[in-house]
DNA sequence: ATATTTGCAAATAATTTGCAGTCGA
DNA sequence: TCGACTGCAAATTATTTGCAAATAT
């Protein structure tokens, strides 16, 4: 996505497009590994020298409050980010660390959510070997 | 669950029943709410003056890698615990806070994991109004 | 007897907050 | 201009760790 069409994409979700809100977003777009904070510290702080974390955690929090990102709770020590917002599912590799994406449709969660709750937000995790390194062991 | 019971389940599952793992294991058992770990810290240090934080992380994780409790991290700022260590959904109410169980079979879960994963666990949780707090709106 | 467990205090690590200076509409 | 955004440093919070004393088998 060009800069010109992140930077309307930010506009009209009601968030002002700073160039550090633009790199948020753009690289969490072209990384849809599911990167934590402090992965998107790293990376763009050699980009940019100058950008605190402090701006991370802002953006991502702005982002997931206007529906741009949806966060991840895989883990309990690190939250993930991902720019996925329907609803699919997540699998963890415990041994690579990466999470992936996988189907699961809106209905299907609607059938598991219990009679008389309120559905807002369903997460479905798996968590175990990734066909990569199942192969491994 | 009688005292001597939960010495015998903790023994046969590797743990030493020491007093304080007991108090624990009893605590969650008879709070299916699945409290977190400062939840039980305050409740036990007012029946035993002396019990550390430390105490109540180390058995929980104990407890933990025995199989006998299980993790829930449906919020990342806090772990909370269940003694349901069976494949099973979970409800957070956004409002009350409180986590409620809910069935779906291993079935299910099985289903929903992509080919060629290998599934060691698998979470699911719905995040919304509770009936209680839906009706109060 | 001895290996394990406890509990204190200190260390880590993720995230949040206060606030002064800066930037974008 | 003016309110929103940034970034530093400090605060907060959950969890982990090192280690000496206590405890269970």
């Amino acid at each position: 996505m060009a800069e010109n069409d992140l930077y309307s994409v930010l506009s009209s979700h009601g968030i002002r497009p700073t160039q550090q809100r633009i790199s948020v977003y753009k690289y969490l777009l072209s990384h849809p590994v599911h990167p934590s904070a402090d992965t998107i510290y790293r990376a763009l702080s050699q980009e940019f020298p100058v950008f605190s974390r402090t701006t991370i955690y802002n953006t991502l929090n702005s982002l997931e409050k206007s529906g741009l990102v949806r966060s991840i709770n895989i883990q309990h020590d690190e939250q993930r980010f991902d720019t996925t917002t329907e609803d699919h599912g997540h699998f963890l590799c415990i041994e690579c660390n990466e999470i992936t994406d996988f189907d699961i449709t809106r209905g299907v969660l609607i059938t598991l959510c219990p009679q008389g709750y309120e559905n807002i937000r369903g997460d479905v995790f798996i968590t175990g070997f990734c066909p990569k390194c199942k192969e491994k062991r």
